[in-house]
DNA sequence: TGGTCGAGCTTGTATATACAACTTGGCAAT
DNA sequence: ATTGCCAAGTTGTATATACAAGCTCGACCA
């Protein structure tokens, strides 16, 4: 942190990131225009541009020449929160997604749970226990943590119609999010859930998140290994479209 | 494909881009500077500007103020392409990378690798066979097919001191990867290479990369699960350096 | 010889101005 | 009532200008 103000241009985009996060800017509202912005925060046009032209970039806010900027939808926001939802990616795969609720209940923060929440013994969490089927079978035991303070309404929430992460990204923009993928030698509780034979390996992707820099949910998603992969794609900026084919079967290491 | 001109500042990222893709400008060279693309162009320094400042967002170049701008390493250009290089991997963390060359030899291309490729059957080929070490530990297999006409010096090259990935991005910028990340039971042999036990499962890093369009590469990496594990991290653009822990201690659904 | 300072380059930011293209809504002519 | 059109607001681009701050290198001085 250095002792040097912030440039105009970067004074703008928080102060607008900031109302963003904070809920009183929401997805398809209407932002200051440019020449509001010169106004109430006596900037020239090209700051405000820049301002809002870099948020535009970084995937805030939504411009149309002739119309406005508006707040964008979170769901364009981030790399990583592409495969956020299992439901999506499965629809989009043109498959059936169902899913099926095993716990839904009120805990308090001890031990290992505290820790990677970052948060102390004792606090109140929602911990929830899911199955996600595709077209029928079993592809992802979902095992998460919530702290209650950030979604106070979790347990009236219909999890099958909606899934955590979607319900969480719904309530508030997520800020933050690590995630670690491990394969591992599932337990018995694991591989019976996904119906998985005896020597099959899961892949496993632990994920938290952080909403204004406090933890909101820590969860554990656990996959067959020869049922489910993580894709990955990358072109660089300004790549339009890729001709890449996919769908590639590939033996391992002979 | 609009019939429209494009925006000058456009251009003029377009052919910043292709000379660095072309291979006329290097990683480290130097890129005009502003008032030079002023005279060259005969555009205004603010647009100039706006093209230099797009390409250091996009991770093309590097810009120092007083210095100048510079094309940037490849390292620091993409998300997938963070893990790329085992070797920088094993030493950010202090320790120390060893390398063994199971096979550098020539090959034609047929059946499975040459789809996976994309490239027709009997194109010529260079197979590489190594197992990487971290502190005399073997961490990763890494099985890999390289297309000849891209890397002709490829069987004289000591990947003891450079690794592969390391020596291709060092000959040509790559323009376009796809990665997929399996869990899978591995084979005999690999299980011998990364001294594993009979149970443990493997996680696999599937990597394909072209440069101008042609495949290049298509490498397969086997690592210990109970050793290794893949992790992401997102932050907004803006964010400036998360407070966020690591190395928590995850253990897995009970 | 060694050190210092400044000229001249660089990037970074900020403003004022201009024109083009697009959207919307209201007004006027038919 | 419907159509057509224009005015006002919006974003998108482009230029000219200005000042601040950082880096380099060479001239100059002690």
């Amino acid at each position: 942190m250095s002792a040097t103000v912030k440039p105009r241009y970067q004074q703008l985009k928080d102060m607008i990131i900031e109302r963003i996060s904070s809920g009183e800017l929401r997805p398809a509202d209407r932002v200051p225009s440019e020449n509001e912005l010169v106004e109430l925060m006596k900037v020239s046009r090209m700051t405000a541009n820049r301002a809002l032209r870099e948020l535009t970039d970084e995937g805030y806010v939504t411009r149309m020449a002739g119309r406005g900027t508006y707040v964008s939808d979170f769901r364009a926001k981030s790399h990583v929160l592409e495969v956020h939802n299992i439901a999506d990616e499965i629809t989009r795969r043109g498959h059936q997604h169902s899913c099926k609720v095993l716990r839904q209940s009120r805990q308090r923060s001890r031990g290992k749970i505290a820790g990677a929440l970052h948060v102390e013994q004792g606090v109140d969490l929602f911990h929830l226990l899911l199955v996600h089927y595709e077209n029928g079978m079993p592809i992802q035991v979902e095992d998460r943590h919530v702290v209650a303070d950030f979604a106070p309404d979790c347990l009236s929430q219909d999890f099958r119609t909606i899934t955590p992460s979607a319900y969480l990204t719904k309530i508030s923009p997520l800020q933050e999010a690590e995630q670690v993928v491990r394969a591992v030698q599932p337990n018995a509780a694991v591989r019976r859930r996904l119906r998985m034979a005896d020597d099959e390996p899961s892949l496993v992707v632990i994920r938290r998140t952080w909403s204004h820099g406090r933890p909101v949910t820590f969860a554990r998603l656990h996959h067959p290994g020869n049922r489910y992969e993580l894709t990955g794609h990358y072109s660089p900026p300004g790549t339009p479209k890729s001709a890449t084919g996919n769908g590639v079967a590939l033996e391992i290491y002979d």
